[in-house]
DNA sequence: TCTGGGGTCCTAGGACCC
DNA sequence: TCTGGGGTCCTAGGACCC
């Protein structure tokens, strides 16, 4: 059983929470179990929507994203619970706990679903086996419902977790893709979405196998580098590691809200920003980082959106400061139109240590190769001032460290100062 | 009676520098 | 007088996913 894959090859699981917020909802309250539940936002206003529920209730048709009305007149006992993220924020964590027992090699993608790297954890059993206790142990400890992908890779296994819903487990070989994926809609992989299926279309593309015996050139003039990325993973081949620190490395943190009613009254709209710059602003504290780009987001009763953002020359973190750059962005670009919805991002999200690193021009001193420059800096700091000197270095955007735009800095720095 | 809120990654054009 | 090409940063938007 343990010769299941090729000695070189690796076994990734994908593991999949089923509709997660519901279950959790659930274990909570074992009196919704067998229960069509589902999860809403804005449940007492006309534009609540399905974010997820119950099988019970997805066998009367009620679907993710689906406008609550449409939801209970389908399903009239529809259970409707309002989301508790902090709940299921606390979850999720227990739930990769569970699975880091196994091995450390789990990436979290999202609040339910991450990808396990078991190759070399064939002393816990085989593949087929290790993921069995896996869900067992989730139903057990969690009394959480879930579904196990097995494949050679993260796109198999993905597409395999996907196949038996819920409590599921499936084991998706390389030899199996041509039977089993080809035949599928190509909209069905991941990846690929309703925009990308009408291009492909236009190509004569309309299943998995159409797209993995694709023209190369046809394929890349149509999706560009996605399209190449598509075809192989079409073919089963994908190359990306299970990265347990991928997650660490977040990007961007922000929030936004549909409004009770359009609205174009001023003070009402700047309360709003005002709420959301300061719950960005406490995720961003809460994260000890500071934002170098704020970013606000208006969509307006037509449902078209705009965004609006700007880099800062000094990254922020207080509720004001956040404020003052959404405000001074919407003041700027709303054209007046009826808003529906508003949102705050900050993006460019720096950890506070490094950025007191990369402001820390005495780091120089402690490094004997950045004698010359030292040197240089304290002539050119005696002729113009330390401010404009400062402010050059921060133009250039990358002073310090030892990568190439530190080198070129440098040499920009010394030549500036023979030809002056 | 329509369609939430949290994200990531990619593309493309203009500014600016060399 | 006329005028190249590469590279990076910034900004805006689109596609996709859960």
């Amino acid at each position: 059983m343990k010769e299941m894959y090729p000695k070189n090859g690796r076994v990734i699981l994908h593991v999949d929470m089923n509709s997660f917020f519901a279950s959790v909802e659930i274990a909570y309250d074992p009196s919704l179990q067998g229960k069509p539940v589902a999860i809403a936002g804005n449940v007492e206003e006309r534009r609540g929507i399905i974010i997820t529920c119950s099988y019970e209730a997805r066998a009367f048709g009620v679907k993710t994203t689906m406008p609550l009305w449409e939801a209970k007149r389908k399903c009239p006992n529809l259970i409707v619970r309002k989301p508790n993220f902090e709940r299921y924020r606390k979850t999720s964590l227990a739930m990769f706990e569970l699975l880091r027992t196994y091995t450390n090699l789990v990436e979290p993608v999202s609040i339910d679903e991450g990808y396990m790297d078991i190759t070399d954890c064939y002393e816990k059993g085989t593949p087929l086996e290790i993921a069995h206790s896996i869900q067992e142990s989730l139903v057990k400890t969690l009394l959480l419902p879930s579904s196990i992908g097995i494949a050679p890779n993260k796109f198999l296994a993905k597409m395999a977790s996907d196949m038996k819903k819920p409590m599921g487990i499936t084991i998706l070989r390389k030899r199996d893709v041509k039977k089993i994926l080809w035949p599928l809609p190509v909209e069905e992989m991941h990846g690929v979405g309703k925009k990308t299926a009408e291009k492909l279309a236009t190509i004569q593309i309309k299943t998995i196998g159409d797209l993995a015996g694709g023209n190369d050139i046809q394929v890349k003039q149509l999706l560009g580098i996605n399209g190449e990325r598509l075809k192989q993973r079409a073919n089963g081949v994908d190359n990306r590691h299970v990265d347990p620190d991928a997650i660490a490395g977040f990007k961007s943190i922000g929030n936004s809200t549909t409004l009770p009613y359009d609205s174009t009254d001023e003070e009402e709209l700047k309360t709003v920003l005002k709420k959301l710059s300061q719950s960005v602003g406490a995720r961003v504290r809460r994260k000890d980082m500071l934002a170098a780009n704020i970013q606000i987001i208006i969509r307006y009763d037509d449902r078209r959106t705009i965004t609006r953002s700007r880099k800062l020359e000094n990254p922020i973190e207080q509720d004001d400061e956040i404020y003052n750059a959404a405000f001074r962005l919407w003041k700027k670009h709303w054209n007046g139109d009826p808003i529906r919805l508003l949102g705050v991002t900050a993006q460019e999200l720096i950890e506070k240590g490094e950025a007191f690193k990369q402001l820390d021009i005495f780091s120089y001193e402690k490094d004997a190769k950045r004698e010359p420059l030292l040197k240089a800096l304290d002539e050119l700091k005696g002729k113009y001032g330390d401010d404009i000197v400062l402010q050059g270095i921060k133009n250039k955007k990358q002073p310090f460290g030892d990568n190439e735009h530190g080198t070129s800095f440098e040499k920009d720095f010394l030549s500036d100062l023979n030809n002056d």
